[in-house]
DNA sequence: ACAGGTTTCTACAACGTTGTAAGCAACGTT
DNA sequence: AACGTTGCTTACAACGTTGTAGAAACCTGT
C-alpha cells in the first residue's frame, strides 16, 4: 500500500505538481491549499520514491566511505565521525569495505560512476595514481596517505613529523635501544614509510644509530601481527628498552607478547602506538600514542567533497592536514 | 561525460533494448551482435543508472544495517559480517547508527520506507513493538534481544542459557563470590535482564545465595563505565572473588580498574566477558568470554531478510537462535 | 515448399519525480 | 478600461531503465 504523488494529489483535489511544490517547501503556495496537501500527506503517511527523485534530479544525496576494514577500531571511530558530519548535511553514507586489496578499492572507486552515489571518501591502501586517473570526474576525497600526485583532495595527518614527536618522546625518557614494529615494503605500506622516516629523523636528532635490528616488519597491522613481530624481535635475541609501534593495535599486541615474555611495561621496555583508538585508553597499561584529531579528518573530508558535489569543479585539487597531539600515557611513564 | 543505454545503442547499430539485454546477461542475443554492444560499452566506460534501474524494477539492492554505535567493537565485527553475506548477494549494506535512542531507532525503520533500502536488519535498543506495528510490510529483521512478540523476524542467541553457563564456569573454579556487573533497570536493558537471569539461575543451580550488593548497574557498557562500575563496588567494600561483566568491553574496563586496585586476575578475581570482542583475545590477560557466532548471526539475518525481500510475506515471524561457546581463557584460569 | 516453432531483435509504454513554460486569477497603476 | 505585475497552479516533457508484445529472421521436419 504505497502511495504516489499522485494520490495525495487526488485526494488533495490539486495537480501532482502542486503537490511537489509543497513536498519541496515551494513559497508561492496558498496556505490553505498547502495545509490540503498536508493532510492528505498525513493521512496517506506519503514518503517520495527517492529512486525518482534522484534519476530526475541527478543527486542521490548518499556519499561512500571506502576504508579497509571495519573492525579495525581505527576506521571504525573515523567512520562515526563521517557519518556524524555528513548526517548534517542531510547525507547518508554508505560504507564500504575494500579489505585494503587494490581490486576491491578500485570497484568502490568506479561504483562511484553508477550513479546511487554522489562523492567517495576513499581511505586507499593500494590504489594509485593511476587507478584514479581514469575516472570521470565524480567528487571524491582520499584520506590517509596521499596518492602522490593524484588528482583528487586529499586529508591527512603529518606522519612523520608525529612519527618524530613519538619517537623522541621515547628517547627524552632515556631509551636508547629504540624497537620499531610495522614496517612493510610492499606499494600498500605508504604509511608505513612515512613513520619509519618519522622514526629515523628523531633518532638522527638524537645522535642515535639506525639499527636495522631493531626494525620489525609487519605483514598488516592487527594486535597478531604486532604480537608476533615482537616475539620474533625478541627470538632473535634483541632487547630492545622502547617499542614503537605503528599504529595501536599493532602496539596492543606488543604489550601482550612483552607479557609474555616477562618484560615489565614501562619499565623494562617503553611502548608507543599511533591512532588513540579506545582501548588504548583502558589497555593495562594505558598506551601512549598520536591522537590525530579524527573528528576533524571526518568534518574536513566531507565538506572538502559537499564543496565538489555542489559544483565546484575548477579548484585544484586541495590536500589538507589535521592537527594531532602526543597523548603520554602510563605505556612509557610509570603511572 | 557519462554515458546511456542510448549512446552504447547507436554506436553498436542496435536497439537500447537490446543493449539492455546484453548488459542483463539475456540469453538470446546473437554472439556478434553481443561482442559488438560489449565493444562499444567498453569503448564508452558505459555504467548503468542505477537510480532508473531501481525506479523501473522497484528494487535497489541496497539493505540497511542499523546498529547503535559503530565504534563498539561488537557491532563493527558483525557489520563486517553483514556486509560480507550481503556482497554475495550482490547487495550493498547502508550502515546507519541510531545511537540506541528509540527516536533515531524509529528514523531508521521508517527510513525503509522511502524506497531507498529494500530491507532493513536492526540491532535495536529501545524500539519496542508498537515502534514497529505501524510500519508497511517492508521486510525488516531484528538482531539482539527479540521485541515481544514483534511483526519482524529475529536472531539472536539464548542470552539466559549463555549467561548460566559462563556463571556456572566461574563457581566450577570455586569461586563463591560472583559479582554481576552491567544491569540495567531501563526498557533498553533487555540483554541486561536476560544475562542477568541466567546469572541468578547458575548460583540457584549452585545453592549459592543471590547477593544484591554483588549486582553493579551499568548506564551503558563501554569500558568507562566497567572500570566505574567495579570502582564503587570496591569502594563499598565489596571483595568479589569473581567478575561476570555482562559483554566484554565492561570486562575490558573492569580488567582495568581491578588492575588500578591492584588485585590480580585471575588469582585474586576471575573476570568473564561476553561477545568475544578481538580485543579480549589479546589483553592481559586474555579474557574468558561467551563466543556468539557472528558469523552466523549474520549470515542468517541477511538470509531472512533475503526470503522476505524476494516476496515471501506469508511466512509468520521466525525466531532463529545462533549457537555460541564458552571461550575459556586467562582471566579466569592462570595461563 | 510450407507450417510450426524458436531465436533474435525492436518499438512503445511505463516507473515517480521535478523543471519548464505557460495559463489564469487577482491586484495595483496609469 | 486597458495594462502590466505578481501569486498560484497546471499540463507536459523529460530523467534512464526494463517489461510487454510483437515483428522479423531463422530453423526444423514433413
Amino acid at each position: 500500500m504505497r502511495h504516489r504523488l499522485k494520490d495525495v494529489a487526488e485526494r488533495a483535489g490539486v495537480s501532482v505538481k502542486t503537490v511537489s511544490n509543497v513536498v519541496n517547501g515551494y513559497l508561492h503556495v496558498r496556505p490553505d491549499t498547502r495545509a490540503r496537501v498536508e493532510e492528505a500527506i498525513a493521512e496517506l503517511n506519503y514518503r517520495p520514491n527517492l529512486s525518482a527523485r534522484n534519476l530526475r534530479k541527478g543527486r542521490t544525496g548518499v556519499i561512500a566511505l571506502a576504508v579497509p576494514e571495519l573492525d579495525i577500531p581505527y576506521f571504525a571511530e573515523l567512520a562515526r565521525h563521517v557519518v556524524t558530519a555528513a548526517a548534517e548535511r542531510g547525507w547518508t553514507v554508505l560504507i564500504d569495505q575494500t579489505g585494503g586489496g587494490a581490486e576491491r578499492e578500485r570497484v568502490a572507486a568506479a561504483g562511484i560512476g553508477d550513479h546511487m552515489i554522489d562523492g567517495l571518501i576513499l581511505s586507499p591502501l593500494a590504489l594509485t595514481a593511476e587507478d584514479l586517473a581514469g575516472l570521470d570526474g565524480t567528487p571524491m576525497v582520499l584520506l590517509g596517505e596521499r596518492v602522490d600526485h593524484g588528482p583528487a583532495d586529499h586529508v591527512g595527518i603529518d606522519n612523520v613529523a608525529a612519527a618524530r614527536e613519538i619517537t623522541a618522546h621515547l628517547v627524552g625518557l632515556g631509551r636508547r635501544r629504540i624497537a620499531a614494529v610495522g614496517s612493510q615494503r610492499t606499494p600498500e605500506g605508504a604509511s608505513a614509510r612515512l613513520r619509519l622516516a618519522g622514526y629515523a629523523a628523531a633518532l638522527a636528532d638524537a645522535g642515535l644509530d639506525y639499527d636495522e635490528s631493531l626494525v620489525a616488519p609487519a605483514p598488516a597491522w592487527h594486535r597478531a601481527d604486532g604480537a608476533a613481530a615482537v616475539r620474533q624481535l625478541l627470538a632473535t635475541g634483541v632487547r630492545p628498552d622502547a617499542v614503537f609501534c605503528f599504529n595501536d593495535t599493532l602496539a596492543l599486541g606488543a604489550l601482550r607478547a612483552l607479557h609474555e615474555a616477562g618484560l615489565r611495561v614501562p619499565e623494562d621496555v617503553a611502548v608507543a602506538g599511533f591512532d588513540d583508538i579506545e582501548d588504548g585508553r583502558f589497555s593495562v597499561p594505558t598506551l601512549t600514542t598520536i591522537a590525530p584529531d579524527k573528528e576533524r579528518i571526518g568534518r574536513l573530508a566531507v565538506e572538502m567533497l559537499a564543496a565538489r558535489v555542489d559544483g565546484d569543479r575548477e579548484t585544484p585539487p586541495r590536500d589538507l592536514t589535521a592537527p594531532y597531539r602526543l597523548a603520554p600515557r602510563e605505556s612509557t611513564q610509570p603511572g
